[in-house]
DNA sequence: CGTTAGCACTCTGTTTATTTGAGTGCTAAC
DNA sequence: GTTAGCACTCAAATAAACAGAGTGCTAACG
């Protein structure tokens, strides 16, 4: 059976009308809604057919109809109008993301409550982490007479720092020591060369100075994987519990998006850009089965070049994608650019 | 009417069976569950006593009784026999803990996942602050040619750094002339005095220099800000969900936890340390409405001799005191402890 | 042939009535 | 002061009845 404009229409009008009020719709109600007039029969047997096509489903025999996932697919891919956002709206976010636009922690927290807020769903932000970076500068800040702050900057502008404490002084010359090291050993190459194991060779090299120095390695190494790990923000959860759809299982899903590692799966497993185009995961799409009566929309922002970390909402299938969808797009590229700019030297 | 020997013991196994079933307690069942041997009716007669005097309440005629707040408070107060934690608990939270020892932040997240896994509450920290600090240090790390990391410390060990860009060169000259300010009028004076008014006639004072200086020492400012201003963190908010009291209100709840002001009152209003010992408040002896069918138990951490911050847990008024408030002093002690090995030189 | 009116049928959600049982409060006797 | 006994209360569970939204099907229509 082929897709007709008319059944189009009627598979847009119930997915509009069903995400506006979260009832199964009827094919009376359905009537007025459409543009052209046909009878209520008709259109039970058009619903009747986009059932058999797999867009709709029925909760139970006499009951309206709701999308399939199958149906929320065909919706967002040919037949909605995706929302733009005015430049008021833009400015707003801008402004609330320039204010602490110098930590890029801070900015994804700050997106994440931005996103949490505009889509009431719960939003998550990874941190921008990137294999290939490469050490571009590394400093040791005195604290005390035994305590320094390693520093390290990468050429992806990450900037990470740890605070580490020695056993005898940091001298002038044991931080000459440090440097030497860092400066032929280490900058301009990986981060993900500073592992532990290098440094333990490295140490052995070291006579006796090694017994100051380990740990200040040991804490660059640190900082290091840092630089490479991402780290996983969730804002708004309490969101989920607002949707009727979750009032039975919500401490199930929250617990899921605590575990960070299946979502940063989710996230690692679409790495294709798509033109830029968020990323919509719709109910059964979703390879989890605690993420399958919700709907993900994640993409990814880029520093310099390089897709670096994620930014996406999870909420319930029955979510308004023709406005969310270009959001977070919006807030995707936003993210990007202010995240670059602080790459820059 | 005054208490008696028998109506604590009545009450004692009422709040006990209480927290345990989450049912009212009849007065059969309480039967076989006292030591002594009495009637039903008997306990019956004890337990109108004990409505009349506030320690109990009936959610209707013809149900078992449940603990007032007032009586949760007697058996807290007079009735209990705290938990001892084993020292095998005790050495799985310190060494968990001494893992990421160096970063207070990262301490006190540890501390607000293994508060809110131990005691399935959802539960809070505050990072340390103090409005007497002084300012001990003050360094500028260079990160680009116009970009600069400003670091301060202070007397009671808190660490904080700030990224700021400049519009002009950050040359040797610049930086010596910072440090120069820096120590004429900061270091050894309180952090609060680093205010932006002071900032602003400093830099009117500095001619053509105020230009690239102005950037810097606004971030100063800032960062000194953040040493003052405590940070909340929340943990284990989806624990909430697995207590039938908070079934209909837990995204209320919820919400209320994450506008950070009016629990920074509540702490705020208890600073004294009653010997170390956690506060307590149950219910209704809450001041918002929000809380008043949940208890908080919290407890302030010091570093060095001063009261830094907070650490708490929220959840239902039926709780396990007994276990909980020996655990929440512990672990109070221990972030204490560690955070003050942190200040040291 | 697609469209439509008509109608019997299905299933849910709501209301109302009934029953059950745990637990109480009271009284009178011990 | 304690207890047995008993009538009473109330929430929760079960059942029955009802209303209504919506369908599927059939037969008629243009």
């Amino acid at each position: 059976m082929e897709m007709t404009e008319r059944k189009e229409k009627i598979l847009a009008a119930i997915v509009e009308k069903y995400i506006q009020t979260g009832e199964p719709v009827g094919s009376k109600s359905l009537v007025d809604a459409l543009g052209f007039s046909v009878s209520s029969a008709t259109i039970r047997n058009e619903m009747a057919d986009l059932i058999e096509m797999g867009y709709l489903e029925q909760p139970h025999t006499s009951a309206g109809r709701i999308p399939s996932s199958k149906g929320y697919r065909y919706y967002i891919e040919h037949l909605m109008t995706a929302y733009e956002m005015s430049s008021v709206e833009k400015g707003i976010i801008n402004s609330k993301l320039r204010e602490s636009s110098a930590d890029p922690q801070a900015v994804l927290e700050k997106t994440g409550n931005i996103l949490a807020d505009m889509t009431h769903c719960a939003a998550i932000t990874t941190t921008p982490a990137d294999f290939e970076a490469i050490v571009k500068k590394v400093e040791l800040v005195p604290i005390g007479t035994r305590t320094a702050m390693v520093v390290i900057l990468t050429s992806t502008g990450i900037l990470k720092t740890k605070v580490c404490r020695t056993n005898s002084e940091i001298t002038i010359d044991v931080a000459e020591s440090f440097y030497n090291i860092v400066k032929t050993h280490f900058i301009g190459k990986p981060a993900s060369e500073l592992s532990i194991a290098k440094i333990q060779t490295l140490a052995l090299s070291l006579g006796e100075k090694s017994l100051v120095m380990t740990p200040l390695l040991v804490a660059l190494s640190d900082t290091a994987k840092m630089t490479e790990r991402t780290e996983m923000l969730l804002e708004g959860q309490r969101n989920l519990l607002n949707h009727r759809e979750f009032e039975s299982n919500a401490f199930e899903l929250m617990d899921f998006l605590h575990r960070a590692e299946p979502l940063n799966m989710v996230f690692s497993s679409y790495n294709d850009t798509d033109n830029g185009m968020p990323k919509v995961l719709i109910g059964n799409e979703n390879i989890f089965k605690e993420l399958q009566s919700s709907t993900m929309i994640f993409s990814k922002y880029s520093i310099g070049n390089h897709e670096s970390g994620t930014l996406g909402i999870i909420g319930p299938t029955r979510i308004d994608y023709a406005r969310l969808i270009p959001s977070i797009k919006y807030l995707t590229e936003v993210v990007g650019i202010i995240l670059s700019d602080n790459m820059e030297d």
